[in-house]
RNA sequence: GGGUCGGUGCCCGAGAGGACAAAGGGAGCGGGCUGUAAACCCGCCGGCUUAGCCUACGGAGGUUCAAAUCCUCCCCGGCCCA
């Protein structure tokens, strides 16, 4: 792939929001593969699906032949971006934060190559700034920045108008991300990096401080904000973040996220979480709005991206299940058994079985139900079924176990598996 | 520091001695319709050993047969004055 078409491919995906000058940047791109840098927060021990963009960014830059280098910012945790933050971080601990670049690290190496010519690369801020005085950064760095200029960034901006303020930990901040670029600049020839369009500040700060101390021009480009038409955040639902950690989100629920994807949404999701060709995503589209309600585009959307990110063997596991919770198979041993693994389950002994007997305790035992008053409610409602059975009364006793699967239903979103041994 | 108004369930907000687990709205949950959607309609929405009981109206005491409601002290917030 040119470096044209990369840079078009991604102008067609709408993941330009801010770049520099175009002409130079598509002509470096065309020149031969180009060292580019994106650098993820590692204030958790697992990506979530907002981080999937620039995950992925990094990975279309890697197969358009060029090379990425993700930065792991060990001494970002340390000190806190302020960027898109309205009120101060809480500062890490170095353990946690190792635990979490560990964490971070593995689930990278199952979404970009990390072998080949081309490889990417992991690095760590803080193996490179650890060393660093605070004469030296105040000399080497700090001598080469007007404090004006980094008034007039909005990350500063908008905490100076807030109530809170910002500290100067924080404000400094941006020198820190600065000084990576040139670091990356000097010891990787890095030309390129790429972040959300929050990061625009910090990037051009390193454009700027790479052009004072090393008299050369490199290069910043930045995607817009995800956003969802209904107004939340993307990415967040309300038990919290879709994380990639399996056992933070189950894949089956991880899934659902992306099945679930407003219509007005949908398309936009396709060009920026998925590798497919951007001419297949408009055939998918163009049959998608012939027939909305089969809502071909978001299974699509969920196949890929749960499959890049679990592996499609579990993305066949995970759509058996739904078909079995939604699609009104039978209730069979065989089919319970596929949604184990992909719903929340508790293992069981048989004896416990017996002493919860009454659907009302497995209800509130399992979770499924926050206390046995809403139990006895949501039963009279209508809202639990067992192993696909509505029940309607809270004492009835939940005798019909199939095999060793006792799956209870609360609405048609919420499942829980008990399995005997 | 003085004065004053206020603090009610997840949130907003009514209630001013018994009829109060506390109006109304929002959020949430369940059902119906649908596309595992939106909109709309219906129900639920503190807990439990559930025809009953327990816990709750900022906190601690008190008055009363009975207190979210009255009294005392304390804590917190708004506004006004210094």
């Amino acid at each position: 792939m040119s470096g044209n078409t990369i840079f078009d491919d991604l102008r067609s995906r709408s993941l330009l929001y801010d770049y520099t000058d175009e002409k130079s940047l598509k002509d470096l791109l065309l020149a031969g593969p180009v060292t580019l840098y994106h650098g993820i927060d590692p204030t958790q021990s697992s990506l979530h699906v907002g981080n999937l963009v620039g995950v992925l960014l990094a990975k279309r830059f890697q197969q358009a032949g060029h090379r990425p280098l993700l930065l792991l910012g060990g001494a970002t945790g340390l000190v806190g971006d302020p960027s898109g933050r309205t009120s101060e971080r809480n500062l890490l601990d170095v353990e946690t934060l190792n635990d979490n670049i560990a964490g971070l690290q593995s689930q990278l190496s199952g979404l970009i190559d990390f072998d080949g010519t081309n490889a990417a690369r992991l690095v760590n801020n803080l193996d490179w700034t650890r060393s660093v005085t605070l004469i030296d950064f105040l000399r080497d760095i700090g001598k080469h920045v007007t404090v004006n200029q980094m008034l007039t960034k909005d990350s500063v901006r908008i905490r100076m108008a807030g109530s809170h303020g910002i500290s100067f930990t924080e404000f400094t901040y941006m020198l820190f991300q600065a000084f990576d670029y040139q670091w990356l600049f000097k010891n990787f020839n890095c030309q390129l990096q790429v972040g959300g369009s929050d990061q625009w500040g910090n990037i051009t700060a390193g454009i700027d401080l790479v052009r004072r101390l090393e008299g050369q021009a490199v290069h910043g480009l930045t995607w817009p904000l995800m956003t969802r038409a209904d107004g939340t955040k993307f990415g967040k639902t309300v038990d919290g973040a879709v994380w990639l950690d399996p056992k933070r989100t189950l894949p089956y629920e991880f899934h659902q996220y992306f099945i679930n994807t407003d219509d007005r949404d949908v398309q936009r999701l396709l060009l920026q979480l998925t590798l497919l060709p951007v001419s297949e995503i408009a055939d998918i589209m163009a049959n998608h709005s012939h027939e909305p309600h089969k809502r071909s585009a978001q299974g699509v959307l969920a196949d890929e991206v749960c499959g890049l990110v679990h592996g499609h063997d579990t993305v066949k596991s995970v759509k058996l299940a739904a078909e079995l919770l939604f699609g009104g198979t039978e209730f069979t041993g065989e089919a319970l058994s596929a949604v184990q693994g992909v719903v929340p389950e508790t293992k069981i002994s048989s004896s416990i079985v017996d002493a919860l007997e009454p659907l009302v305790d497995m209800l509130a035992f399992s979770g499924v139900c926050s206390s046995k008053s809403e139990a006895r409610r949501t039963i009279q409602a209508g809202g639990i079924r067992v192993n696909g059975r509505r029940i309607r009364s809270a004492d009835e006793s939940v005798t019909p176990v199939v095999s060793r699967f006792l799956l209870l239903q609360r609405g048609r979103k919420l499942h829980h598996l008990f399995v005997l041994e």
